[in-house]
DNA sequence: CTGAAAGCGCTTACAG
DNA sequence: CTGAAAGCGCTTACAG
């Protein structure tokens, strides 16, 4: 016997290997070499418009679908961007959300979704794993990550868009409003309209700093001032209506000179609007009542809500476009993009 | 001079890649094979104490990410599984996608997300695509997509779940819930309070079939018992609650006889009832008005909303834990899981 | 316009 | 417990 003949024996298969169609089977079917399959596909106009024709009904025929992990592998590119957000139960980030997909589709990138739910370990790890996919650009929320995800975000030395707050510092792009200053203005209006008692009511204040920074802004406002007071009433999570059901009884209960309330969101107020409603307490004749986000459901309530209206699609495309310009290699025109905000000053307050 | 030489010339880099820490680097730096880094990370105990603190060590001084796409090129593995919707500025969607991602992540998953905009096209598209990654499931939304869409799933030869409307014919897998009963059963419940002339309001019926299906149920179920008679009021697309605030009017004025409105959702309902407030329209005197999701916000309003409540983020755990039995080869219990729903009858009705 | 060779960065058997 | 060889399915230069 040969005793080399155990080694000359072909091996199997690779165990639990899918035997899809592959380009080489393609490529053998029409007659031609793969790379010219890649060419028809990848590049058409380099391809003979015969060969072309051949080479599109044969991948037809065979259903062939490729393989984008050999080929982003090869070419060291991938379409897929990664966007990470806090939540996706907020309809505010999934207007951002929408204002990218819209963005970079057109584009022709994909976008892989990360949600951290306000947690920054798990922002962290969700970073490291999508840079793992050689992502050409990354998109994420907020300005305040630990310090190793942002080194790991500058060592992938890819572009980098921060959204939603505006700020000093950045990773590398940036494109928000500033919510200090939009809680400053809300406070002035409040003040404005002679109220003097003002509470802020948010859930989760330890993680959703930017609600935090809106309570310093009209905190700070207030005391710069002086001749009023600000509250913070913390409650516990849960859907943003029941929240402000809750909250507006409790509050009113717990300090009955409050005369004003600052919702941390458009779902917490209205949730407070449709109780004094129930219940028969008049806003803003025993308390105004103030949201944050511009909803469209917040110009519905009896009385209409006064609230703080954010552009949030337009932060949306305006990351996507800032990131795509940078992956095509020309700078965008600006690495930090304030979008504002507007008061809507209606009824209730 | 030597002729061949220019071919024994060294080959410049690819362009454009990126020079990134390899697994080659790490073992060079530990004083290892690369195999060795490879079990030290993925099959930790397979690797002596020492040789796995040296690695890790090494593995963090470099700070190495593994690149996912080569790692699932070789194992023909990836660990992300599609997901397809056709919105996410539903809160629906949102939620069903959250029971989702809880469970992916826990098992080490993580989701690839693709928004269809109720398109059957880009849905065929988007599953193109994605399959192209190679991914161990895919999980997708509705029982009814195009023929090619159908067949590229199919041949995929991947476990699928499609979620969200129960039916007798699926792909592979299904979970969800029947909306043609939750029409009837709505219809009944309107029925036994005696209202006597039914209008269903939606948008986008053509491609929201599920609302349709809501209709149909509602309209048969009228047409058995008798005595009764509905009509369909199709509105433009738009926020739920501004759709349902300018539909309560607008009905009420082109159609006097109506006595109550089922609404394709709890947003529109919401909407209407709001508007029914401003204007000191009764509801249910004048007109009663009912929901469809069970929102948080129906209980909420005054009269609080009659709904039917769907569990949504249920659907998303079943799909997630029905698609993940079958990537580890055991197959689930069920292959069609109905989840039902809860009628709430209050007092809008 | 078309193709043969090399390589992307990993993992899988197989062998010690 | 550790490693040398082969291969995953593509694309990139280079050469005709």
């Amino acid at each position: 016997m040969d005793p080399s003949s155990a080694s000359l024996r072909p091996r199997e298969p690779r165990r639990g290997r899918r035997t899809a169609v592959t380009l080489s089977d393609v490529a053998a079917a029409a007659g031609v070499s793969p790379i010219t399959v890649s060419r028809a596909l990848n590049t058409p106009e380099t391809v003979s418009e015969v060969l072309r024709g051949r080479i599109n009904a044969t991948v037809e025929a065979l259903g062939y679908v490729p393989n984008r992990m050999a080929g982003a592998l090869a070419s060291a590119k991938t379409r897929v961007i990664p966007v990470i957000v806090p939540s996706l139960s907020n309809v505010v980030f999934v207007e951002v959300i929408e204002g990218i997909q819209e963005t970079i589709e057109a584009a022709g990138y994909q976008m892989l979704l990360g949600s951290t739910d306000y947690d920054l370990d798990r922002e962290a790890a969700l970073a490291s794993t999508l840079l793992g996919w050689a992502p050409p650009g990354v998109l994420l929320a907020g300005l305040r990550h630990l310090p190793r995800t942002a080194t790991l975000l500058k060592n992938a030395d890819v572009p980098v868009v921060e959204f939603m707050e505006y700020g000093a510092r950045c990773i590398d792009m940036n494109v928000g409003l500033s919510h200090v200053r939009a809680g400053a203005v809300m406070a002035a209006h409040l003040l404005e309209r002679g109220y003097r008692r003002i509470g802020f009511v948010g859930t989760r204040m330890r993680d959703d700093y930017r609600a935090r920074q809106r309570y310093e802004g009209m905190r700070r406002h207030i005391a710069e001032v002086g001749g009023a007071s600000d509250i913070l009433f913390e409650y516990p999570w849960g859907p943003g209506q029941e929240v402000g059901w809750h909250a507006l009884a409790d509050v009113l209960a717990a300090d009955p000179q409050v005369d004003a309330l600052f919702f941390a969101n458009d779902e917490m107020a209205v949730g407070a609007v449709l109780r004094a409603q129930r219940d028969g307490i008049a806003v803003p004749g025993r308390v105004a009542v103030a949201g944050f986000n511009g909803l469209p459901m917040s110009a519905l309530v009896t009385p209409a809500l006064t609230t703080i209206t954010s552009p949030r699609k337009e932060i949306g495309k305006q990351a996507a476009t800032m990131l795509l310009s940078r992956i095509n290699g020309t700078p965008p025109v600006q690495r930090r993009i304030d979008v504002g905000f507007v008061l809507e000053a209606r009824s209730s307050t």
